[in-house]
DNA sequence: GCAAGGTC
């Protein structure tokens, strides 16, 4: 006969599920560890008589760590841990030498069904048992499948047959999430706290810096303490001013009403208020109201709710809250106590755990009464799939458990009792008022059945006087009529239940693991507890997570910033999305695509303006034109090329006239012509922009030489200069225009040495016509031919030897 | 000596 390993989270889920699936007739025995159990039964899988071995693990089997050496603090760097310090997996607790416990009750087996926890970490957990027990498990037989996953959502006969029924596959991907998740924590929270302690060790006398820890869960933690002391100091108080009118009810009795406009800010429009209302004798009724209202019983309990009332109510911390529920959970006074759900399945026997109750001396005659007239049904709540909402099991005496184990359990039977019972009902009256022209309102609650509160006094409706009865156009006489000032006052400091529903609500830790965090801020003297269980940051608290705001900026930044997404106009496209990117003017001007959320440098210091939607040949980005203005250059730039050089020999910043592609139309290659006249390593480039003032430039300094003005096309020829090997320009004139001589338009020839145009050539610098910079005799002339490549033979080599003087002359 | 997750 086969067997069938099955392995659960915890024991005591293998325990609830083994006993579902046997109905009951299962075998149990303890595992070699001692913690976990064995339970077998016989059944059928997979068509054939089988035996199950149902068991479980005790959550993790594994945990992540760095390698021995690297726990030597003042040997290792930080930094290292951060990224490329090697991590292993080790047992998780090596007490209960899980592996080896897997591995004996796997022996043998033939099938595995994983019945973890059906999250994230359970589908992690189904492939550290894997690894465990897949390499002694029996072979498989002709490729037959052998690893099945049970999908369930509650611990009910329906729910867990169903699964049994319809087995999956676990989930490699979800598990791969959590190794990254543990190994981020890992890495994060190691190299930091190690940088924290180190750098504050030793430094300052008055601050315990033995150990001042950073993780992705403490310090946000830890930032919810500082930001509400951070509201408290920036406080400013308001000075306010209300109406209070009181009348005359009964004989002796006076009602006191609330200003319809409750407060206004400004004392003389208050005076006016009161200026208009204060000679009334009178106040008329207006209308009146009589609503029935409830007050809704709680929902089933789970783990956050219990640790909030803990906290708030019992003075009981988190930490201490959670030791104690486990406590009464293995004495079995109550059930599982640690849960998300706050609904109980539709089959949970909800009055066997309520008879339990019925001779108890506090409340038997709640629950006798529910227990004969009839129990109301839960709230529909919240099901997370785990285990069904904390519910007392057995009765209990404050004598028996012990002050603290009493209080926490008086509460969760109370609660329990409360999610049985009716919801409170009471009746709503309003009284509208008019003094003079000004509105007033009057509210009472009077309780028509007390429902749960009976069982929760705590959350009764408060008492108040029953209103008067009256009608539209009663009158009250008025007995007085006043102005009060008042300010608002700050908030205080954060409850240990406030933030718990902050870490909730912002998905800070989980159920199990809130309570260690709250207790590492306090433990790590980062905040201190204070009466009401409010938590108040300490110096080191407050100024670490200062700190970290200084270290991100952005938050301070914000407030007078607005981000690059929301900036700027739209421009160019972007070649890799082809959206249009923003313009960003303000230093350092760029560009920036938000939707591919990259920022491309642009060069500084001058205009910029899209380039007829020409693009790129290389990355397809639209082409953007510099300039420095309409006596200096421009050159068209690729906003991508510009930050990622295309060819070995560009660096950052370049734009098209010193880009060395071989055949696009803006390259250097196609509109070089020849060396720059003043510097070493430019080389003149036409401006195809330039006309009808037509400019050349070098592409290196500041050189700019005017030319052939009106000329209504200038071209870069294939051909070259045969004297100096500078490329060729073909100038087009029109026939009015045309400075040639003769009646010619067109003239084809070399910029330097053609005589035709000598007259047509003018040299300037595009900053400055300083004479320093202006070309002369015995300064550097160099030129040659460009074209299709950088200048990388020597000037020299090519450089006309007799040429000197005719061209200093020529060019100034 | 460090994180966070699971469970005892």
């Amino acid at each position: 006969m086969r067997t069938v390993l099955m392995v659960a989270e915890k024991p005591s889920l293998a325990q609830s599920i083994a006993k579902i699936l046997s109905r009951g007739n299962m075998s149990s025995r303890k595992g070699l560890n001692g913690t976990c159990s064995v339970h077998e039964y016989t059944g059928t899988f997979a068509g054939q008589p089988v035996r199950f071995k149902m068991t479980s693990v005790c959550g993790h089997v594994m945990t992540l760590d760095f390698l021995g050496k690297y726990n030597k603090w003042d040997k290792v760097d930080p930094a290292e841990l951060f990224s490329q310090a090697p991590t292993e997996k080790k047992e998780a607790n090596p007490k209960l030498n899980m592996v080896k416990f897997l591995q004996v009750e796997g022996k043998g087996c033939d099938y595995i069904v994983l019945w973890l926890d059906c999250d994230k970490e359970g589908e992690n957990i189904c492939f550290e048992v894997l690894d465990a027990v897949l390499p002694i498990m029996n072979p498989t037989h002709g490729g037959e499948k052998t690893v099945f996953r049970a999908r369930f959502s509650s611990i009910t006969d329906t729910d867990i047959c169903a699964a049994m029924a319809r087995l999956g596959e676990p989930d490699h991907n979800e598990a791969l999430s959590v190794d990254a998740r543990q190994e981020l924590d890992l890495r994060i929270g190691c190299a930091f706290t190690r940088f924290q302690t180190k750098y504050f060790q030793g430094k300052y006398g008055n601050l315990d810096s033995s150990l001042i820890s950073f993780g992705p869960c403490q310090t946000p933690t830890l930032g919810f303490c500082v930001e509400r002391h951070d509201k408290i100091q920036s406080f400013k108080p308001e000075t306010y001013w209300v109406l209070q009118a009181k009348v005359n009810a009964d004989k002796d009795r006076s009602l006191l009403l609330d200003w319809d406009r409750v407060r206004v800010f400004d004392r003389e429009i208050a005076q006016m208020f009161l200026n208009m209302t204060k000679l009334e004798k009178e106040a008329q009724v207006e209308a009146t109201s009589r609503k029935e209202k409830a007050k809704q019983r709680p929902l089933a309990l789970n783990t956050v709710e219990m640790l909030r009332v803990a906290s708030s109510s019992l003075g009981m911390g988190p930490q201490h809250a959670m030791q104690t529920a486990e406590r009464l959970y293995t004495q079995g006074y109550i059930s599982y106590p640690r849960t998300e759900t706050t609904h109980y399945p539709e089959n949970f026997d909800l009055k066997g755990p309520l008879r339990q109750q019925a001779n108890h001396p506090y409340w038997a005659d709640t629950v006798k009464r529910l227990l004969t007239e009839g129990i109301n049904h839960p709230r529909k709540g919240h099901d997370a799939g785990d285990h069904p909402p904390i519910t007392p099991m057995r009765s209990a005496t404050e004598a028996e458990l012990g002050s603290e184990a009493w209080r926490l359990y008086e509460y969760i039977t109370r609660h329990f009792i409360a999610t049985v019972s009716y919801d409170c009902k009471y009746l709503q009256s309003t009284i509208s008022f008019r003094i003079g022209p000004e509105h007033f309102t009057c509210t009472g609650k009077t309780v028509i059945s007390p429902g749960f509160t009976e069982i929760m006094p705590w959350q009764s409706v408060p008492l108040e006087e029953s209103l008067p009865t009256c009608q539209r156009g009663d009158t009250f006489a008025v007995s007085e009529i006043k102005m009060l000032e008042k300010q608002t006052n700050p908030p205080d400091y954060l409850t240990e239940a406030e933030l718990i529903t902050l870490m909730e609500k912002h998905g800070i830790g989980t159920d199990a693991s809130i309570p260690v965090h709250i207790n590492n801020i306090c433990q790590r003297n980062y905040v201190t507890v204070e009466s009401g269980r409010r938590l108040k940051p300490t110096n080191l608290g407050i100024v670490l997570v200062h700190g970290y705001y200084k270290i991100g900026m952005d938050e301070l930044m914000e407030v007078s910033f607005s981000p690059l997404a929301a900036t700027g106009k739209p421009l160019s496209r972007c070649g890799k999305c082809h959206r249009f990117m923003k313009y960003i003017q303000a230093k350092p001007s760029r560009l920036h695509c938000s939707h591919c959320d990259e920022t491309y440098t642009l060069p500084q210091n001058g205009t910029i303006k899209l380039y007829k939607e020409l693009r790129c040949p290389l990355d397809d980005f639209e082409l953007v034109l510099w300039s420095s203005g309409s006596r200096g250059k421009s050159y068209p730039l690729c906003p991508y090329c510009a930050n990622h050089p295309p060819f070995r020999d560009m660096k950052k910043g370049m734009g098209c006239n010193e880009c060395t592609h071989p055949t696009c139309q803006h390259s250097l290659s196609m509109l070089g012509i020849g060396q720059c006249v003043e510097c070493e390593s430019g080389v003149l480039v036409l401006d195809p922009t330039s006309g009808p003032k037509w400019k050349v430039a070098c592409n290196k300094c500041n050189v700019v030489a005017h030319c052939f003005e009106n000329a209504y096309r200038v071209r870069v020829s294939a051909d070259t200069c045969s004297t100096c090997e500078a490329a060729l320009l073909a100038v087009d004139f029109n026939k009015a225009k045309s400075p040639l001589p003769g009646d010619e338009t067109q003239h084809t020839g070399c910029v330097f040495c053609d005589p035709i145009f000598q007259e047509l050539v003018e040299l300037k610098h595009a900053a400055s016509c300083h004479p320093m910079h202006r070309g002369g005799p015995g300064r550097r002339q160099g030129r040659g031919r460009a074209r299709g490549r950088r200048p990388t033979v020597k000037p020299s080599a090519r450089r006309p030897k007799d040429k000197m003087s005719a061209l200093a002359a020529y060019f100034v």
